[in-house]
DNA sequence: ACAGCCGGGACGTCCCGTTGAT
DNA sequence: ATCAACGGGACGTCCCGGCTGT
């Protein structure tokens, strides 16, 4: 639900979820990742010096002391750099294991907020360094909106499983979009305040406002 | 708060604004306009058969019986054939014509169909059309996120005129977020539904599904 | 012989240079001077401000309040800007003026320095300027390089005249070409100092270090 | 000294220069090499017949039976196809191997005379045609002129370090301008006589035709 | 598997010439 | 005479895919 969380679509990126998910890889594959990493440390930096569409692939491969043909071996794109990560299988998992008694949105509240916590936990401040090349580059928040609707798409079939209203319908359709959009504005907010606030506190406070839309 | 709703920032746009709002051009700046017009027609219809990557610049120009250069100087980049229109100053001026003591959800329902009415009946099948592209094109989708997010500042901005809230507040941000994330799904349904459905029902029924959010 | 002292070439060029040799001119010729100068004035600020490559005509046309079909007609190029001027004949008069039984270099020398002191004393500023612009700006230093060139070869015609020798022979060439990169450096150092010292003094000097080359 | 000899800047044009120096390179370069040579052949060969300016890059990569983007990775533009060798780097060493109490004009003399017999005896016919360009196209001149400036203040350094003398003292400068564009129009010379004199000889009296400045 | 080199093509910027309206 | 609009073309930058050698 922060931008570009997007489900795990290459080998590589599920190698680092499974990373996350605690299972110790073959010596193989720790280098590929900590190659992956590099990659993108590097891009990163580049980014917040010159900004994304100065800085071309060349110069990331540089700086990573990577060949050009490497950097696209591990990111197809460019923009892939900042927009892959693995927050919705996470999520996935996290909702389902929510009782199905609990009320519709308190589970959905819990969903999002228990992989976020692992991941700020990890990566912290790659997350805040993310979110303002979000704010700041159109082509990268773009991207991430886009992933946004990828995953409403997935909350979407999870409701329906649940409520058994249709996943296409528009009611579910128009929640979902709702809570996420106000999702995100928390962990905007929450980036913009250099992380001082409780990320989980702002989010029920984003969420709980779209109780006063009566107003 | 459709997709690609940003403000007028070039004269023609906001030429094309005043068309909109009725006052006779001269015969230059009609002129400019129809051009303008004949490169997004070609543009769109390009679009549609061959997808956004895959048209090039020096094509839609060719289609449109323009060269290349004068191209850019209508559009300064590709994208900005699919993002830029009018309709945000029109929901502004909409949205400062309710009465003060209106509940504030329905003074925001009511600003944001009034324009999209106009729009509809001026130009519907090209919104359809635009809709579909903004589905089915990731970089198009990409950038009409952007400027609803532009959107959104913009109503912030009023809205804490209205109730005395701070504009960047967290409540307010996740308020207007969510309601204009609820909208566009129910642009979105409509136009895939191929604009069988009333719009204006549409909107009510997602907009008012936020209050379902107890579920 | 300092940078871009070529000869008058088109009649505005030579309006400019009629003018530093005082015959009053007609009023529509007087205009056409002003813009003229407005041209050459909006250039040589943008030039300063953001350099030379980066400097659009459109942006030089726009501050001096001229549309771009206008600029070309008084500078066929945007390199014209800078080199035009009009001092290879006054050189020319100059040194036809100098007493035949003068020593060579004496009458070079000071066939040099007569025009040199009407220009600066009607535009010192300006002058520094285009000095500037000369040593900063490749294209631009490039251009000056090449019109001093063409000062060489009218100075060799003067030379053969009076010596006897031919004028495209290796000798009055080299000699020439000397003298001229000697005192261009002078001038150019001048320009690096500020201006502060006696460009007299300095072409002196200059000139005079070629005596030296027995060191 | 010809015009646009500059100290060698990129790797490759190092080892144009190594070439020169006789060290055989790994298979790779020589490559490169090759291909760095047909690609400056097709242009010069383009030149001649219509003109550099009527050149267009793309001409020259088809001539090469390259594609345009390998031009442009081996010529970041389309003058330094013209301007790039690998003078300054052979005059430096070859002034540093003379003695020191040698005449300083005399050691300038050899400085500049070595390096160009090797590069003649290499490269005649390429040279020659070259200085026909450096003559016909005012761009290339202009480019060569600049570089020329380049060689003129290297060697203003080096002449510094013998003499004590202030490297950029107005005397050195001058001199050093005269001494160069006397070999200029030395070698200018020798070009447009169709190479049948002995440059050696033209630059000897080149340069000592400063002496008679006295005329 | 990784590095370097090349090809092909899109984009967007700029220059300058031309044309028709004022 | 000036302007606005357009055309045409060059340049140079970048991305990404493929191929070759190690």
């Amino acid at each position: 639900m922060t931008p570009g969380h997007s489900p795990a679509r290459t080998t590589t990126a599920g190698a680092e979820l499974e990373e996350l998910l605690a299972a110790p890889l073959g010596l193989r594959e720790r280098k590929k990742l900590k190659t992956r990493r590099a990659i993108r440390a590097a891009a990163f930096g580049l980014f917040s010096e010159q900004g994304y569409e100065a800085t071309t692939v060349d110069q990331i491969a540089a700086k990573a002391e990577v060949s050009p043909s490497t950097f696209f071996r591990y990111f197809p794109t460019k923009e892939d750099l900042v927009i892959s990560d693995d927050y919705d299988p996470l999520m996935e998992v996290s909702f389902r294991a929510r009782p199905a008694d609990e009320p519709l949105i308190e589970s959905v509240r819990r969903a999002m907020i228990e992989p976020l916590r692992q991941i700020l936990a990890a990566e912290r401040e790659e997350v805040l360094l993310r979110m303002q090349l979000y704010r700041d580059v159109p082509a990268i928040r773009a991207r991430a909106l886009v992933e946004m609707q990828r995953t409403g798409e997935m909350m979407c079939g999870l409701l329906a499983e649940r409520t058994g209203l249709p996943a296409d319908g528009l009611e579910l359709r128009a929640l979902v979009a709702a809570v996420l959009a106000a999702s995100s504005e928390a962990v905007q907010f929450w980036a913009e305040h250099g992380g001082e606030d409780e990320l989980e506190d702002l989010l029920n406070r984003a969420i709980s406002s779209l109780g006063t839309s009566h107003l």
